[in-house]
DNA sequence: TGCATTCAGTCAACGTCACTGACATAAATC
DNA sequence: GATTTATGTCAGTGACGTTGACTGAATGCA
C-alpha cells in the first residue's frame, strides 16, 4: 500500500484480536462502508441537482439524458430496461425533454413502432453541464487516491451489484461505443 | 490540510505524455465511475427499500433510524445536521416513528427544550432488518474484492465528499461510540 | 427582570418522481 | 385475421423533499 494507506485503512475501533487479515470484514467496517456510501452519494448527486433545479428538472431527467447520450438511438424499451422504472414514469420525463427540445424522438427504421432517442445540441449542452461537476469530483478523488485505490473502488462497486444483473450492467458500463 | 497533506499531492499535474500512469483518469474512466456509482447505489438501496415498503416507510425512515441507532440520545437539531433535510421533512418521519413505537423521544436533561431520540426494542429490530441485507451485500463484496480493494474503495469515497464537510463526515463515520 | 434567541413542533401549499391499473393505437408477427 | 409488441396516455396514490409562517417553551444575556 502506497503513501496514503492511513486514509482508508481499517482502523477497527473495536480492535478485535486475532490476525489482522480479516479486520476489513468487521461489523464496524461494514457499517462505515454503509455510511460512506450514503454520504458520498449524497454529495455526488448534489452538483447536478443544483443544475437541474434551475430548469425545474429532477434526477429522473438527468438519468434519461445520461443514457440517451451514452446510447444514441436507444429505444424507449431499451431505456426502460436500463433505468428499471415504469413506462409511465419515463414517459413523463421524456415528454418534457422532447417538448423542451433537448431530446429528439424519431421513428424506428426497421420497426416503425419503435422510437429512437437522441440528444439535440441543446440536450448535449445540458448533459455536459450536468456531468462535468461529477467528472470533476471524480477526477479529483481519483487523482488524490491514486490508481490502485481507483481499481479497488471499481472492484468493490462491481461486486456490490445484484448478481443477477451484474454481467449486463458491467457490459453496459464498460462498453464504450462512441 | 495538515495531517494528510500527501494525499492531495497533485499527481495528475504534469506529464500527460507519460506512460500508462494516468490512464485511470481518462474521461472514459470517469464516466464508468459515474455509472458504477449509479448502479451500485441503486442495488445497494434496493434491499432495505423492500423491507421498508412492507411497513409503508421510505428511505427517509431508514436514514433516521440508522442515525438514531448510531448516536443514541441525538437531538432533533443533531439529526437535522447529519441528514441535511428540513425540520418539516424530518418531523413528518419522526412523528410516525414515535407513534409507531419505534423511536422514543425524551426531554433533554440539561436543556429541556431538546429531545433525545432513541430506538425502542422494536426500533432496534427494524434497524437490524434494514441494515442486515446491506451488511451482507458489503460483506460479500468486501470479501470478494479483498482488503486492498476495500481500502481503495474507502479512500475514493472519502475523497468524493464535499471538501467543506469532509472532516465532519469522516469523524462521524469513524467514530465508534458504542 | 425583561427581551432576544434557540429548540422543537406544526400548518399549509407545492413539486418531483416513483408506483399501479386501465386503456388506446399502430405496427409487426404468427 | 388474431395475437403480440412498442409506445403513449389517463387517473389515482404516496413518499419525501421544499419554502414560508407561526406557535410555545426554555434558555441566555443585558
Amino acid at each position: 500500500m502506497p503513501e496514503n494507506a492511513e486514509i482508508g485503512a481499517p482502523r477497527a475501533a473495536g480492535a478485535p484480536s486475532g490476525p489482522d487479515q480479516l479486520l476489513f470484514l468487521t461489523e464496524e467496517q461494514l457499517r462505515q462502508g454503509i455510511e460512506l456510501m450514503f454520504f458520498a452519494y449524497r454529495d455526488f448527486t448534489s452538483d447536478p441537482d443544483a443544475v437541474l433545479a434551475e430548469r425545474g428538472y429532477g434526477r429522473a431527467h438527468h438519468r434519461a439524458i445520461h443514457f440517451i447520450k451514452r446510447r444514441p438511438g436507444v429505444t424507449i424499451a431499451g431505456l426502460l430496461d436500463i433505468l428499471k422504472v415504469t413506462k409511465q414514469s419515463l414517459n413523463r420525463v421524456l415528454r418534457q425533454l422532447i417538448e423542451d427540445g433537448l431530446v429528439e424522438s424519431s421513428m424506428g427504421e426497421v420497426d416503425r413502432r419503435q422510437r429512437n432517442l437522441r440528444l439535440t445540441a441543446e440536450g448535449e449542452a445540458l448533459e455536459h453541464a450536468l456531468s462535468e461537476p461529477q467528472r470533476a469530483r471524480l477526477r479529483r478523488a481519483f487523482s488524490e487516491a491514486g490508481p490502485q485505490a481507483v481499481a479497488g473502488f471499481r472492484q468493490v462497486l462491481a461486486r456490490m451489484l445484484d448478481e443477477g444483473g451484474r454481467d449486463a450492467v458491467m457490459s453496459l458500463v464498460e462498453r464504450s461505443e462512441r
